[in-house]
DNA sequence: TATTGATTTTTGTGATCACATTTTGAAAAT
DNA sequence: ATTTTCAAAATGTGATCACAAAAATCAATA
């Protein structure tokens, strides 16, 4: 059986084990550290974790209707793989969401959680200066995140989630194939434009953002780096 | 204990018992037939449908990630009470991810099934005049359903199912408390700008379609309907 | 050597059980 | 009548087991 390398993640107090796999297993697409193709196993995961195989089922159904995870005809579940195709939906729809999503919380948002936005930019360039991708990675959804959620009806968060989980094992196969990713960002833009209220630039902003960052992405280059990666 | 009434589904042969959980409850909770707030048990679902907990978990953990339910801090599920605020954040949500789906689909749909949208159109409006609500919203699900998956490589219908969903409550509450729900469709205006392959017609016939269909709720009225319901 | 066939192992699935926590309901006290 | 206390019931959770299906292994055959 493949070993599966999980890397442990804190449990704060209270949280029940599915929760914890859920996590964990989530954090390990995200990163890009399960193969596509290669396929789960129930017991496996269990094993890896020390559980037992009820509550990693349920993390791995709440995984599969996340569109983290694909359940093949033979029950089998693996990650989905990437083609050039997919990719071009995922950053259409990443683009389509977060506009959305941004748009929605311009009304909401107050001065001191555009303070935060400045605080988290400004951490994100930090870890790209020390070039720490991972960090940088997390402070940049970070930095989505919390301009999102300044809605308090907001019910989109979920769906952008989705999005970045199905584009976090892309992502791993860049950052192991490429020396350094190189981030480019509009928060700035988009900061200033919330700071004057006005829906369209920091949707214009974000937008921007998306597809300048990874959706900047040749298709060359990605049919290279999906080849590099033996997909 | 509350006596979950669950409409009996057919259930094709080797379709497991958490799927066939999962596509009951589904249906229950899109038709509106559980009542928001309403807290659900395992064993109570699992004694209704003639099973055990392991797979009823394991349906609750895949429509909580399907935004159908939430989970309380009591670790108890019930379905999301609607809000007005909710209602607008969804309404809004749904036109721009169909919007989104349907320029998506343009390129890639055949004049085949164009046709194939012909007849689901004709047949819903046969169910309307037979005054057969569900038979309609069904059929308006498929109109839309179908246009989308027409693009192979897409990944937002999980999403707008997820919204059809979360609105499924709300359109329970009105089918029980309105006399009549009046349909208003674009669906012809929308297969017109199908054969022209014309994206920015395709999305105006659905975002009108959205915004006239079951957006068109005045704020007013919906109060109305949550306060009828009791919410 | 490649291929077929049978056997063994692995795997997904769902029922059951034990345990801890929460909820409930009744009795007692204010 | 209201609140508090405490025991009983209900509930979520996760480990374990049995079963069937799928996959893998290996021997026999072409």
């Amino acid at each position: 059986m493949a070993v599966l390398k999980l890397e442990p993640l804190d449990r704060p107090e209270g949280m029940t084990t599915h929760e914890y796999a859920h996590r964990r297993l989530r954090q390990a697409i995200m990163v890009g550290s399960i193969r596509p193709g290669e396929s789960l196993t129930i017991r496996g995961i269990a094993e890896a974790m020390e559980s037992s195989p009820t509550p990693v089922r349920e993390a791995l159904r709440r995984l599969s209707s996340e569109g983290a995870l694909k359940v093949l005809d033979n029950r089998r579940i693996m990650v989905p793989k990437m083609t050039v195709e997919r990719f071009g939906e995922l950053i259409a729809l990443r683009a389509t969401l977060e506009q959305h999503a941004a748009r929605r919380a311009v009304g909401h948002i107050t001065e001191r959680q555009i303070d935060r936005l400045v605080a988290i930019d400004k951490a994100q360039d930090e870890a790209i200066a020390k070039k720490d991708n991972a960090a940088a990675l997390l402070l940049n959804q970070e930095f989505h995140r919390t301009l999102y959620t300044a809605n308090p009806d907001q019910i989109i968060m979920p769906m952008v989630e989705s999005v970045w989980l199905q584009l976090g094992p892309f992502l791993g196969i860049a950052m192991a194939h490429v020396a350094q990713l190189y981030f480019v960002d509009r928060h700035q833009e988009a900061i200033a434009a919330l700071r004057k209220r006005d829906e369209d630039a920091v949707a214009a902003a974000i937008n921007a953002d998306i597809c300048e960052g990874i959706g900047g992405f040749e298709r060359a280059a990605i049919e290279n780096l999906l080849r590099l990666a033996g997909q």
